[in-house]
Parts: structure tokens; sequence; C-alpha cells
DNA sequence: GATACAATTGTGCACGAACACAAACCTATA
DNA sequence: TATAGGTTTGTGTTCGTGCACAATTGTATC
């Protein structure tokens, strides 16, 4: 047997600080400081010499000396729709005030506006009371897209920086984006619902309307139905499965159960239902009343109640795409920026996440499911 | 239309500081500092004083002052199996790393020792040289139980807090573990393996020995087994499916090929294959050269081998277990316990990330895998 | 070469908590 | 009352960075 090799990894960062890289310029700490803030006021080779110490050092500024140093206050603002306990918007709302915590060190503070998600009057109101507070950089979900791009409009002129979460607006330029990728999660629901299935099965597809919704969001769930549908057509399925569309509406749930009644008179096989939105659970409801078994649910979004109706067998997949990590990381990517000039990746997908029955238990969005 | 709502959300942290403390209990700084940390010598109306205005206020002392201002070093002591590029470990110790970086500020350093994980005097050499160091707290994966017993008993003795990454030793008291449930993750190889699997095929679960390996982990591989089983028992699926036990040599290329020919030979219905440690990759190199084709290959681990047959459809299904998260956790977890007297969850359990073709290149196990 | 003015560099204090040391106070004893 | 010894309280420095202001150097102009 060989000789037990054993690496050794120590890291030599004993701490260095400004004062060291001063003494080594052979200059004061205020140049190296005035160097390091891109300040100006500094001779050209003293300034290439400061700074090939700092990156062969890979000097690091103390975080805690930093912030205890730096007087300024930072306000943000979030425009989110309004949440209520257990709904997409209310995890969204956890990661952030996980953020907030965690910010609040950094001389960071936040205001959450929360909007009617249907009412784009709702959304103007506080799209003005949010440039009234003239904050220093701005969280937004964005709907109406009209509105938003006032909004923005005026934002990029005073130089405030937005991060958008849930769904992002490519014609405007932002800090960040945190949010998933619709059509590919289309396409992993259709690879869910589609392995496997039993040829010559009728699958639904659940659409939900609501008067007056203008919503930015209602592309994400057309996008996630164009990759369910690029799905089908990348393996050639079109011959095996019958879709069948449905249109159910937000406020009428004795109309859409009638509906539903009448579609499943008229076809027998039904063996998959899919929605493209986080209602899944309106269907396992439906199923659950009308006894209705063997039938393959794929939904979205881990809802307290399409959770339950996962735990109980009633849906068979939710695909998450983790809103916690959203607020959260759309916060502190706007904290950093402001208090650390640290800029941020401006695209940045969330993963996919596929959760059955049997996995579900386990599943946690570390640091906000902990304690 | 109803009006539309808007909930502020202010936090008037106005920070009190140690000096508004004194100046309301008409005492020194100094004095407010000697009844926060129960150093003595205050005269028992000042205390009484002075703790009731702390309560009222319920004071919370500026973490970064704290920090910059306590010159107590920690030093803590990684102990874990060699990395290579892209393998398991790799991947904790990307965590680690980024730990490091992280608790730096608080003066926070760490050493990794890196064991061969099959040399079970390679560990004891490092257990012993941990104890020399004196850390401040302890990181380890358990290998090889004797071992491990002895090392945390001296641990205890010194009462150097320890944390347990990978898996779990029940029978030692620790500050934290992070970690998968195997036999909740074999239960979940099991339905992706067995769901619509063709009745009447063969499986072949594949497992890999190696000579005077005792390491705890192989226990881990055994659970997840179990759980594979108790799927099967569960949906009574045992008539169904037949199970073929193949032992493969981990330094043994030839003789694997050799075997699993013969049992491709004997076995014509072979449908399924799983293994139980990371090493599926090598079952993939056998199908892709054999060219044996509409086998489902399910396994663990992201190696980098592994990601790249699934991308090329050779392995169906990967299951991981955050190993970044635990590197991640465990050493912050150390590091606010000793600096910040923060007390950890004791057992925290990794979620079951299920990773198809479909949803791997969205997956990233944040803030790692970002910039 | 003295002066003005800009370019460059150095110095000192603040941030809030920890801790060492100095100062003030109290009490008992000769 | 002076002094010792203990108890209680106050002061000042430190940590590393940011920033305002002071000090120094260099350059152009008359």
């Amino acid at each position: 047997m060989s000789e037990p090799e054993a690496k050794k990894n120590t890291l030599s960062d004993d701490k260095i600080r400004i004062k060291d890289i001063a003494v080594l310029a052979d200059v004061s700490a205020g140049t190296v400081d005035r160097v390091i803030h891109n300040r100006g006021g500094v001779a050209p080779e003293s300034k290439k010499r400061i700074e090939d110490i700092l990156t062969k050092l890979n000097f690091k500024p103390n975080k805690m000396a930093r912030v205890l140093a730096i007087k300024k206050e930072y306000r943000l603002v979030v425009l989110l729709p309004e949440a209520v306990q257990g709904d997409y918007w209310w995890d969204i709302i956890k990661g952030i005030k996980r953020a907030e915590e965690e910010v609040a060190d950094y001389r960071v503070k936040t205001e959450i506006l929360q909007f009617n998600q249907y009412s784009m009057e709702s959304f103007a109101t506080l799209a003005q009371r949010l440039l009234e507070a003239n904050p220093d950089g701005v969280l937004m979900a964005p709907f109406f897209r009209r509105e938003v791009l006032k909004l923005t409009k005026e934002l990029e002129e005073h130089s405030i920086p937005v991060v958008f979460i849930d769904s992002n607006v490519e014609s405007v330029s932002c800090l960040a984006y945190y949010g998933q990728q619709s059509h590919q999660s289309g396409y992993v629901a259709a690879k869910i619902m589609l392995s496997n299935l039993e040829p010559s099965s009728s699958i639904l597809l659940v659409h939900m309307l609501r008067e007056g919704s203008e919503a930015i969001g209602s592309n994400q769930t057309a996008k996630r139905e164009e990759g369910f549908l690029a799905y089908i057509e990348k393996y050639s399925l079109e011959s095996y499965y019958r879709l069948i569309r449905v249109n159910l509406h937000a406020e009428n749930d004795s109309g859409n159960e009638a509906q539903l009644e009448e579609i499943f008179r008229q076809n027998q096989n039904i063996r998959g239902i899919i929605m493209f939105n986080s209602r899944i659970y309106r269907i396992a409801d439906f199923l659950e009343k009308r006894k209705i078994r063997n039938i393959r649910t794929v939904g979205y979004d881990l809802l307290e109640r399409n959770v339950q109706y996962l735990k109980s067998g009633m849906v068979e997949c939710l695909i998450a795409q983790r809103p916690q990590l959203q607020g959260y990381y759309g916060l502190t990517a706007l904290a950093r920026y402001l208090a650390f000039h640290q800029p941020s990746k401006s695209v940045c997908y969330m993963p996919i996440d596929i959760l059955f029955k049997e996995n579900i238990n386990d599943y946690k969005v570390y640091p906000f499911d902990v304690d």
C-alpha cells in the first residue's frame, strides 16, 4: 500500500490591509484608497504600481471595516403583486425578507410595495409612489408592459438600478434578471407528462383566463406551452396523443366544473392534464370531487395546496423555480451593487426543479427553510 | 374596482449603540460593556438599571464593529477525502472555498486535510495531525467508523465542535450534520427507474467493490439500495421485474467488462441499470462501447463524466444531493457558532434533486455556479 | 526667482464594540 | 485623619476602511 498522501491547503491569507499595500507601494494609505475607489488624482506611475500590488496580492478590503466606515444609507424599493400565504409571491417575499436581514448590516433598508396584479391602475399608482420615494435601487416583478416601460424609463433617467424577477423585459437594460427559462420548463413538463404515457391517450392543456389581465406574466405560460409543444415536435409524438385545449375562467368555479365535466363526457380517454400556471390544484379539486383517478397531472410551483395534492398523489409532478432564491438574489444583487460596487451576472436562470411525491419532503431551498 | 391597497413595510431599526445605552443609564460605555459581557465588577443597582434598558430597547450589538474589535482568530480544520476535478468531493470543496471567503471577514481561517479514502492509515495519520493542530472547530466527512469514534471522542474532551457532512455518525453528538437521506433517495431512484418500465424486464443493480474499503460511505449506498427495494415492496412490484445483482471491482476494468458481457449474454431482457454510488459513467462507458441502447440507466451525483452522459442520453437520470451546499453550510455553521454563538439545526437533509437531460443545463447551485 | 495654481500625496478622525488601564469612590483599620 | 485595599466606574486605544482636509510637490507665468 502506498504511503498515505496528504495535501495541505493553507491559505496564506494573512489579511493584507490597505496599510500594508501602502508600505509596499511606498505611498500613503490615502493614495491606495484613491486607487481602489477610482477617485482619481493619482499619478499614473503610482497608480500602476499600486494596482499591480493589489492584483498580485489579490487584495480584498475587509467587509466589516468597510461597512462600519461608510455612513451612507441605501434605500431599496420592491414592487410586487400582493401575496397571500402559501402562494408563489409569498415565497418570493420570504426570500426578500431573508435578504433584508442580511443586508441590514450593510445599512441597506427596504420598503415593499404590493399591487393588485389584476389592476393596472394599482400598479401605476404604486409606480408613482415608488418614483416619489426616489430610492437607490428597485427590485420588481414586471407586470403591465406599458407601465413598466414608463417606469423603467424614468428610473433610467435618474440612473437608479433595476432588477427584474420572475419575468424579464428584454428591451430594458437592467442590473440583473432572476427567473426561469419558461420554454425549457415547458419542455421538461412534456418529458414528464409524455414519457411512457399510453399511446393514443388524450391530454388536456388547461388555460385560465381572466378578464382584463394583461400581465406580462401570461407571456410566461405561453412560452411554457410552446416548450411543451416543442418537445412533442422534437420526438414526433403528434400522432400518438390528442391534445385538447380547455379555457377555464378564474372567477367562475361552477362554470369551470361544468365545462370540465362536459369534456370528460366527450373524451373517455383522458390520461394527462397539464396547466402552465400555478393553479393545478383546481384541477386536483375537480378530480378529487369526481373521484377520477389514473390521470397524470403536471403543474407548476409549490403552492401549499399544490404540495398537498402532490403528497396525496392527486398531482403527479410539480415543476418549481425557486421563488425564494429569486427574491433573495434579486435584493442582494442590488445591495452588493450599491454597497460594494459588485456587478452581477445580468441574466440568471433558475434551475427547473422536478418534484414528485417521493422527493417533496426533503425539498428545501436553503437557507430559507432552515430554522 | 376596489382601491389599490399598498402595504408599507419600514424597519424602524434606528440603531442603538452602547453609547446610547450608557447615556440612558447614566453610566459610561465601559460599564454597559461589562454588563453585556457579564464581566462582573458592576454595582447591583447599576447592573439592574442597564439590563432593563438593554432588554427594553432590544439592544443588538453591531455585528461589523464587533467582529472588527475582537482580536481572536478562529482556526477550523476540514477533514475530507482527496478530490480530483469533477468528482463529488471536488464540489464539496467548492462550497467550502466559497464559505472560506465569506467567513474570512470574521477572522475564521481554514485548513483542509485530505486523506486517501481507501486507506485507514491515511485517515488516522491526518486525524492525528488534526488533533495536534488543536483547532477551534472541525468539519469532516466521516470515514472508517472506528477511527472516527476515536477522533470525535478526543475532540469532545477538548470541547471542540464537530460538523459532519455527507454521512452522519448517529452515536456521536455534533454541532450539525448536512447530508442526504440515503434511504429516501434510493426510493426516488426506484420511482424513476420503475415508473412505466416494461413489465417482466430485468434490472441490474450494480455494486462496486474495493479491497480493504471499510468506508462508512459504503453504508450510504447500502441504504440507497434498501430504499430502492422498499419502493418495490411498497408497490408490490416483485413479480414484475427481475433484479440482478452485479459486483464489479473498482480496479479491474477489463474484468468488469467481461463480467457485464457475460451477464448481457445470459439475460436478453435487461431494461434498466442502477448504481448506488457515483460511478454510473462506467456503465455508460460500457454501453456506449457495445452500442447498447434502450436501457434506462439511473445513477447518483453530478460528476462531470456523469453529466456528459446525461446530456448525450446514455444516462437517463441522475440524482444529486447538492454537495456544494453541504460544504458551504458545514463551514458557515461552525463559523457562526464560534464567532456569533449562533447554534445550528443539528440535522439538515439535502433535497433529492432529479436531473434529466432536459433540466440539467439550467441546474446550478447558487451561489456557487454564479459568475 | 517669486507667485499662483494645479496635481499629487499625506494625515487624522469617524464608525461601534472590546478590552486594558487609569481614576474615583468607599470602607476598614491604625 | 491618613492609608491601604477593595469595589466600582471612566477613559483611551485598537480593529481596517472611507473620506475630508491639510500638506507637499510640480509647472507655468510674469
